[in-house]
DNA sequence: ACAAAAAGGACTGATTTAGTCTGACATTAA
DNA sequence: TTAATGTCAGACTAAATCAGTCCTTTTTGT
């Protein structure tokens, strides 16, 4: 379906929170959740995503929180998706070394390499598009 | 996950399929399932949303089959995914009347807008990439 | 000590996908 | 006329994925 996860919508809308409010300290996951009506498990979830590909720090304990690592023109739209999105290609065979494995028609296909150049030219809008842009 | 069904990779594969034959004939559906691997009524029904979509006709009947209603450099990837995809978005919140209905998050929603931009984006590939660039 | 907050794992229910089954209906060659 | 070929169409199932919840542990400031 070609469809973004909500895990990938919330980590957008999170960054872009903290982008925000950058300069004044730490965001919890309390704050974003409430902020935007997203569960609260799920968009501290989706932070520890952010921080596990260092795309975000956080401080535990009380006063504690989320801050971006980064600036927010130093940050593109793939970088936040695929912190949270294990998979993010177009088909099943898109891996470096990908073989029948990945796909039962990988040796029939041929479709194989135009889809390669589209996923390509999909990946470069993400990648292009940085945070800041979306401020 | 943005990953495209197996449907639309298989409508793809019929129409390339299709394309090549073009000047001999009609494919049928039993044809290009054994060509590719493809379940054969899987096939059939992506065929079938093909001639739904006018990007195919078909001919019922012995010696029947398929065969594209169009020349390839007439058809974009767009109108091949979109005849078997229902909903091509990346978001939910893309129709034209999007409201509160489609998405809770419609009101508090602050990356709306710049999804819409990217969605424009990967319109565009699909849009610009014609059948018979992938020949 | 206590409360706030991150970290992380297990689990469930709902939705989507991929594929199957079955039964029409239309065309044509023999 | 009839049998073979082939499209058309909908219901159905099993598996995978998604979205969300629950629960426990660890860390830290007051
Ligand atoms: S090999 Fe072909 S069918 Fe298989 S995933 Fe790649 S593009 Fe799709
Ligand atoms: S309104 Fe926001 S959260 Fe809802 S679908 Fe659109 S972009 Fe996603």
């Amino acid at each position: 379906m070609l469809k973004l996860s909500k895990k990938a919508e919330y980590a957008l809308m999170a960054a872009k929170y903290m982008a925000l409010k950058n300069h004044s300290g730490f965001s919890t996951a309390k704050e974003i959740s409430e902020s935007y009506q997203i569960p609260y498990q799920l968009v501290a979830k989706v932070l520890q995503n952010l921080v596990k590909s260092d795309i975000a720090v956080s401080a535990k304990g009380v006063n504690g929180g989320f801050s971006l690592a980064r600036k927010a023109n130093n940050i593109s739209l793939i970088d936040i998706i695929r912190a949270v999105e294990t998979n993010f290609k177009i088909v099943d065979c898109m891996q470096l070394n990908s073989s029948s494995a990945d796909c039962e028609h990988f040796d029939c296909c041929k479709i194989k390499d135009p889809l390669a150049e589209v996923q390509r030219k999909i990946d470069k809008v993400f990648t292009e598009t940085l945070l800041v842009q979306i401020l």
